[in-house]
DNA sequence: CCCCAGTGAGACAATGGTGTCTCAAATGCT
DNA sequence: AGCATTTGAGACACCATTGTCTCACTGGGG
């Protein structure tokens, strides 16, 4: 019909608008959620049914667009290094939201989490894995810390630009820079730029 | 008096009771913090006259902790890397209470925080920025991004261990080698252990 | 032994967010 | 214009947590 299609796209801007506010303030209540996006509380209601739902709606889109990130990002081909930096560049779009999403995983100490992460995590991890077999990667950090870390440098990273302490443009250099390259300087090995 | 005394003492185990459990579940209630405890929610409340009371002390405490370790690390001695080495050393003890402020700073919006945690930045940015005039560190990433990387794998890495996807003994190594080395390998380099 | 500061247990109202409902108004299609 | 559907605004009860209070009890010091 076609109210569903209209309730289709309201409810991915409804999510958007969401994803955006909790990405600055985590403890945003429903009716700040709800005017965010322009609508009533009633309406938010409609689209989800509780909070909880919403959060696992937002959660659903984070895993959907880190799966989209993951496939643009074409992991298996070229040096593991340049997957890396494609990685990052597709999924900067969304980091505000993950940064979210991770944190917020945190609060729940046994329940298990949602599957569609382990799937990424395994997905990254593989990622690492194949660069430290092809001798690209360090071998004594291990897919999990370096996945674990991308994680944090990706939160990290968004804040620093949300918090105006750095400019956006230099979201992916600093997180590609320093998740690959560190903080040393290494003089012999100056990483190509594509 | 010596009640003072023993209610030093008690306020202490309870601040860091509270901060073993907000560490690991950051929305526990007064009456969980007051059972992790060992006492009851009135003597809690004796001691911290609220939430944001006992939030603020979890501040301050963490505030403190890093001051100590920043000094214990003697951020000016030696080669910046060593430093930065014994910064993550002396600071380990403190990484989760770290990671529950941190997450915990990003809540507030415009609302200015503890002018303690400024200070500290702008001592760790300055052992960053001396590494990079001495040309140990790189300086395309700013003395900034770096901190609050730092801060970023500081919690990432308590969280990994937290979860029991890390070995604690690895927490020192993985942040410090992913920090200053990164992910690449770099053959010549090889970082000097001391 | 007595005193008394400190505690634990519980009662209590106040608070703030949530979920549900109703109804009038607006919207969009025919 | 007429109709169906969706919306916004508000009212409402509900719930969990908080903050305050009382009171009986314990345990250590005089």
């Amino acid at each position: 019909m076609l109210y569903d299609r209209l309730m289709a796209v309201d409810r991915d801007h409804v999510l958007r608008s969401a994803a955006a506010l909790l990405t600055r303030k985590s403890t945003a209540t429903m009716d700040e959620v709800a005017k965010a996006a322009g609508i009533s509380r009633a309406t938010l209601h409609r689209h989800f049914a509780g909070r909880d739902a919403l959060v696992r709606a937002l959660e659903a889109l984070g895993i959907e667009e880190c799966e989209t990130a993951l496939d643009a990002a074409r992991l298996d081909e070229g040096p593991a290094a340049d997957a890396v930096e494609r990685l990052v560049r597709e999924i900067e779009s969304a980091a505000g939201l993950l940064a979210f999403l991770y944190t917020e995983n945190q609060l729940f100490e046994g329940e298990e989490q949602n599957q569609g992460w382990t799937r990424i995590d395994d997905r990254i991890s593989a990622l690492f894995r194949r660069g430290q077999l092809a001798g690209e990667f360090r071998i004594d950090l291990t897919p999990a810390w370096l996945t674990e870390a991308l994680y944090g440098l990706l939160a990290s990273g968004a804040w620093l630009v949300q918090s105006g302490k750095g400019a956006p443009r230099d979201f992916r250099p600093m997180v590609v820079g320093l998740l690959l390259g560190g903080a040393l300087r290494h003089p012999a090995q100056p990483r190509e730029e594509s």
